[in-house]
DNA sequence: AATTTGAATTATGAATGCATATTTTGACGA
DNA sequence: TCGTCAAAATATGCATTCATAATTCAAATT
């Protein structure tokens, strides 16, 4: 049967073959939430899209099982919705949902930005600082995919610094549930040197080790942020309304 | 088969039955994963216990499928624990993990107490003041357990008039976790009054409206607990050497 | 022609079965 | 008596099967 080799493949795909490493095996039901959550994050899954079981379980090559252990996993996370004797639907982010998130964000960011101030070495501010500048040049070429992606590493190495595994993955999962809005935000000029502009302030509260500072100017930051995607999402829906 | 018979049980449980509503049935793993996460949380599974699969199923009369689907669910929240061809554990909290939390809780909680004062109603305000003093009555009849129902009421309460579902759902979630700490914190009398005194300070807050202060003091407010929590799971460390 | 009803199809929910990894137990040897 | 190794027992991971709910499609009636 062609489902051991499909299994074998997907360890493969994460496993570390001949390393002394503690074994770091994984659930083939752990490896599909991850795919899934990936082409959720990526935008490969629609919002409000219909997740057949049978497609999916095909495209894995994996029977029900694991695939409907993933999902229960996955709407436990907010990523999936799942209505009984109906299946499951990805999730569509509502500006509700938007106004509920992005508040949280800030909190968790603020916390990560403070224990960061506490804990920041010079190498890993060195660190950060190439990541803002590489950022800003790709901002000057108006770049934003690159720039996305950037943002997001620095970000994520804010979260690094800080030290709270826990912190990193709440404010990782709220991320990923939000992420889908990004794919349809297209910053204005003016929103976007503003994003700069509070990038640099950032920078700087870090290299002053200013954690109240910094707390507060990612509060902001992601106040933002918030506005930037509602305004992406209500240009998406009009452009909706107007097929 | 008996299964059928649990299986209306476990329904009937939550439905509202000649109600007009949207119905809102369960499905079982639902209804599986709520019952074993206040089971943990009540203290009813004590951390580090082994998980037998085998014995929930023949205790809540359902099948493997549902049972497990609940345990990764709750694997994701972080309450189990769940090991490769070892099953699953009941997540025991350290000291790191307390670390960890505690903060994060308490950026939750003020961002909680901000959005708070920007809706809390007079109505609201009375409802949240007889919890805070029906709880200064059992602090000062040493009524630990009532005191922790209210205490817990009074932060439910506040969580409820910042009305971001998500924010609570995250608050509950983390809350969860470290609540089997909660179950062997027996409080010096001294971080009790402390505690009573802090909890005036949020009330007084409160009634000012004023967000900044309420939310710094709940913060504080958090540090405290861990620290209190802290010193509850050291004791039970030097307790359990003592054996 | 449109709407409604009901049978057939399809999909999900849960149980069971099978393969494999782990743990336990007992026997053998040192 | 203790430690080691192997075989049996046990538990888990995944696939498959069965039951039931939802959807689809066609036929019949208005």
């Amino acid at each position: 049967m062609s489902t051991t080799e499909n299994l074998t493949m997907l360890q493969k795909s994460t496993g570390t073959p001949g390393a002394a490493k503690p074994i770091a095996r994984q659930s083939l039901h752990d490896e599909v939430v991850n795919r899934l959550r990936d082409m959720i994050v990526e935008g490969e899954l629609t919002p409000g899209e219909r997740i057949s079981e049978r497609l999916l379980c095909d495209r894995f090559g994996i029977s029900r099982t694991p695939l409907r252990e993933a999902l229960k996993v996955l709407a436990s996370e907010g990523l999936v919705v799942l209505t009984p004797n109906r299946g499951a639907r990805i999730a569509h982010l509502t500006v509700k949902d938007v106004d509920e998130t992005f508040p949280i964000m800030g909190a968790l960011e603020a916390l990560s930005g403070e224990l960061a101030c506490q804990r920041v070495t010079d190498t890993e501010l060195a660190e950060i600082r190439a990541l803002h500048y590489q950022m800003v040049v790709h901002f000057q070429r108006h770049e934003l995919p690159e720039y996305f992606h950037l943002n997001q590493a620095i970000h994520e190495k804010l979260l690094a610094v800080a030290d709270n595994p826990t912190l990193a993955n709440i404010y990782r999962s709220l991320s990923g549930r939000v992420s889908p809005a990004r794919y349809m935000a297209n910053m204005t000029k003016k929103r976007w040197s503003q994003a700069v502009r509070e990038h640099e302030r950032i920078l700087k509260a870090l290299e002053a080790r200013d954690g109240p500072r910094l707390a507060k100017i990612l509060k902001e930051h992601l106040e933002n942020k918030r506005e930037t995607v509602k305004e992406a999402m209500l240009a998406a829906l009009e452009a909706e309304s107007d097929n």
